[in-house]
RNA sequence: GCUCCCAUCGUCUAGCGGUCUAGGACGCCGCCCUUUCACGGCGGAAACACGGGUUCGAGUCCCGUUGGGAGUGCCA
């Protein structure tokens, strides 16, 4: 009989679900799932009453997306002030904290001090002793852990190894500040131990903080939780992630016409492998995954990797399925409004047809709809220089003239026929395939690359075909 | 400054003392396929940060150096 895994996801509400955030959900979220435990979701705004809605709704939105589920409503740090405050008493009554008296300008001194000394800033424990007779009158004084002066605190920690702290750099760090709300070291330990929470899964820049924690755990009895304290992810250029790149929230991601399968497989392989496997399934994720193989090392954001797996899980996504996701970012794109009304019609059953001609060439949805832009273009067509070189030549517009009146005569509107009437001009006039195609297909794309001039002549019909290869024709 | 963590191709990583003249992926270069661009196929350049140990034997263990990173708040 044993006890299920609890694992929770806490982010601050900074308004978006940022990739590092993003990928610690899903390192708890495959803990949690694949013991058949659960994942919770609680929101660290102890400081931030000013946390809005729309910050929530962008997190829930971020994991919705990526397809991280938790159990239960998202709970609020700050809704429990009340339980942490009483948590403080137990603490100040059992003696294991007290109320502390200094001011800013002496804790600054003190910090200076340390420092000048060579020696860890910190809180030099002046109230911890003394009698709070002495307390000065009119001061709301702060609530202090006493932490222990000698001896060290040891983290076993499942990605870091055992890691050992000094606890004289430990110090009596406050538990409540002086207007009465909890600070999130209390918080946190008090939060994740009412709610069951076995593993703490999160990032290696809370493994101090693990040990100020366990000392709280340690002072109530409690009994601490499985750390886990995985790396973060840097910038590529080895620096914190900037808002060029990885900080920006999954929402962005998602408008740059990624798709959620593809951010979840490159996130989950920063900083976790499974032998050479580079592209898996969710199954086979959670499968694979050990919390104890996570590396200990950091790991840095590369765009381009990420691309690349996006367009593997483009290339082999349904047709149908990628139409959803275009509907899904269409509201956020630019051009949006047109292709969306565009979708409906005609235009619609166009970008179906070339839909397997274009996943082939696009990373993100939004080459994709780039690269259709021939689709939703209006005639006559803008064309793009090497469009326009490649048709406006005499000699291709006589190939155009002659193939056009072919085509138009043609019975059925297939591969074969289509095939048959370029093949048979080719040969009739020892010309490459290319040099008859090319202008066909420019003359129907206006683009100088994408898809061949069979898939769009397909893609368009014959009527619309035939009408721009005659918008081309300088007769 | 102090405490802690980290260190294999440019990047993500495999490697858990001998099978490593170090494997895969992205990116890069070349060739093939080809109707342009892609996709796909084949091939190539590219790494164990450095110095000491331990050991018959070290990318793998230990120490140091260097280089990164995190923490050091009445932020989380």
């Amino acid at each position: 009989m044993s006890q299920e895994i609890v694992t929770r996801f806490a982010p601050s509400p900074t308004g978006f679900l940022h990739i590092g955030g993003a990928r610690t959900a899903l390192f708890n979220w495959l803990l949690a799932e694949k013991s058949g435990g659960k994942m919770l979701l609680r929101i660290e705004d102890t400081d931030r009453a000013r946390l809005t809605q729309e910050a929530v709704e962008a997190i829930v939105d971020g994991l919705s997306w990526l397809g991280l589920s938790w159990d239960g409503d998202p709970i609020s740090q700050f809704e429990r002030a009340d339980r942490h405050r009483q948590v403080a008493q137990t603490l100040v009554d059992t003696g294991r904290a007290y109320k502390c008296y200094a001011t800013p300008d002496e804790l600054e001194d003190m910090r200076e001090a340390a420092r000048a000394a060579g020696k860890q800033p910190r809180y030099d424990g002046r109230w911890r002793d003394r009698d709070p007779s002495e307390a000065p009158v009119g001061v709301d004084p702060v609530i202090r852990v006493k932490s222990p002066t000698e001896g060290k605190t040891v983290i076993h920690d499942r990605v870091q190894g055992d890691v050992e702290f000094p606890n004289e750099d430990l110090d009596d760090f406050i538990i409540l500040r002086s207007d009465g709300t909890p600070t999130y070291m209390l918080a946190v330990v008090v939060d994740d131990n009412d709610m069951g929470v076995t593993h703490i899964v999160r990032g290696d820049d809370h493994l101090t903080n693990a040990a100020r924690q366990k000392m709280l755990y340690d002072a109530l009895g409690w009994s601490e939780p499985i750390w886990a304290h995985i790396p973060l992810i840097h910038g590529p250029d080895g620096g914190k992630l900037s808002k060029r790149h990885g900080a920006l929230g999954a929402e962005a991601y998602r408008a740059m016409g990624f798709l959620p399968q593809a951010l979840r497989n490159y996130l989950v392989r920063l900083g976790w492998s499974h032998g050479d496997h580079e592209i898996m399934s969710l199954a086979q994720m959670v499968e694979w995954f050990e919390i104890d193989d996570v590396n200990k090392g950091a790991s840095r954001f590369d765009i381009q990797k990420l691309e690349a797996i996006n367009g593997h899980y483009i290339r082999t996504s349904s047709d149908d399925e990628l139409i959803e996701r275009i509907s899904d970012i269409l509201p956020v794109l630019e051009n949006g409004d047109t292709i969306s009304a565009a979708l409906s019609g005609t235009k619609g059953v166009w970008l179906k047809s070339a839909l397997p001609a274009l996943k082939e060439r696009a990373k993100t949805l939004v080459q994709l709809l780039d690269g259709a832009g021939f689709i939703f273009a209006d005639r006559p067509l803008p064309f793009d220089e090497k469009a326009r070189a490649l048709v406006h030549d005499d000699e291709a517009q006589t190939h155009l003239a002659v193939l056009r009146q072919r085509l138009m005569e043609t019975a059925s509107w297939d591969h074969e026929a289509i095939a048959g009437v370029m093949k048979g001009y080719a040969e009739e006039t020892g010309l490459k395939m290319g040099k008859i195609a090319q202008p066909v297909r420019a003359s129907l794309t206006g683009q100088g690359s994408s898809p061949g001039a069979f898939d769009v002549l397909l893609a368009l019909g014959k009527e619309e075909s035939l009408a721009r290869i005659g918008d081309q024709l300088e007769l």
